[in-house]
DNA sequence: ATATTTACTAACCATATGGTTAAACTATAT
DNA sequence: ATATAGTTTAACCATATGGTTAGTAAATAT
């Protein structure tokens, strides 16, 4: 069973980093519990990736991919402001439950390293409030909703979303909540969210 | 000048590893780096601290300890629940804006280590949303506010000051601001974030 | 069948790192 | 003056860690 040409080794040790680095962040994670994870010796890691750094650029750069499309959606697509918010609030909650250690590894790692973000800028596919910030600014001078600048009513709409989950153990401790109470507090959320910014924007 | 008995260079240490635990989190700190900062011989961390996970710990609920009155206030004062919100979006962002990493450091550190919640919560002063919790159920009969349980409004206000210090670079980068621009951004939340949490839970 | 390339492993290496030790120096007590 | 206790340093230690190397086994090319 050993020895043959394994394409899926490749893919074994990214899998496991992802889990190691996600968890652990670039300094606390260990290239020997990469590779135990995946069930190979060290030197596959240097051998497919050749460094630590760029294992973990590996595993950054597909995180912040499966991210950004998410972002995009809000973003760019056509629909009115209420619904954009309602279906954005609704998906992404359930996609971070889905990849709850996403947010914080990469608002972790781009705080430890600020140089990683012109990396990502240069990638097309970057979220860009362009479109997003037109709509804003066309309703609020029709009057639908009250004035706000896009970019506040972003970081509004991003917080509300991201927030809870980045500070689990926070929240968990202050209201004090078990795993399963969390899970329903973030599941009411999906439409606790939309509303609460819906209610605070809309001209009445 | 040497040699004389200095209590000082306990307080040298502890800013040293403030420094350096606060921007690099636990695992990316390196003992020598705090010697250095703090101007001392490493056997000096250990003759005062013992150990790095002990002055990391002396670093943690120092930090900690800053932040418990902040959040304290918003959940014991005897104002109104508009009062409150006002007050504490101005002051939390006041105070974020003098200690930039503790937020994230307090964030990220109890993502690596749930124990440590465990410590901080037996600890008095810790913040409790009993006493919330009943000002926004009663507001919430009287129809001051729309219906809104204390926890997703707590969540929701924690969300909308934090969130913004936590994922700077993120938010730099999707609004495309500079640090003058998003220093600016933040100073406008003081007033932003109070009316627009304001405007969605007021019944009119 | 043989040579070459690819995938893989065990052993090894240099360095970094948290921590210890023994000695020196200073201040205070006697 | 001398002993004692507290403070500080240089040198050292054991281990962990990212990374390399030399060699082996399997697959593919010739």
């Amino acid at each position: 069973m050993k020895k043959t040409k394994d394409k899926n080794t490749e893919v074994q040790i990214l899998n496991a980093a992802k889990n190691v680095f996600q968890t652990k962040g670039m300094d606390g994670a260990r290239m020997q519990e990469i590779a135990d994870k995946a069930g190979i010796n060290k030197s596959m890691l240097h051998y497919y990736y050749r460094s630590k750094q760029l294992l973990f650029e590996a595993v950054f750069t597909n995180a912040f991919s499966l991210l950004a499309p998410q972002l995009n959606a809000i973003l760019n697509d056509e629909s009115s402001i209420d619904e954009k918010i309602k279906n954005f609030t609704s998906n992404y909650i359930s996609f971070i439950i889905k990849h709850p250690y996403l947010p914080n590894f990469i608002i972790q790692e781009l705080n430890r390293n600020q140089d990683f973000i012109l990396k990502l800028k240069n990638n097309n596919g970057f979220p860009n409030l362009n479109k997003f910030k037109i709509q804003v600014d066309q309703d609020v001078k029709k009057g639908i909703i009250k004035p706000i600048s896009a970019e506040q009513l972003f970081i509004n709409i991003l917080a509300l979303n991201v927030f809870p989950f980045v500070a689990k153990p926070l929240i968990m401790a202050f209201t004090n909540t078990n795993n399963k109470d969390y899970k329903q507090l973030m599941e009411d959320r999906k439409i606790e969210v939309a509303n609460f910014i819906i209610n605070s924007i809309k001209n009445t």
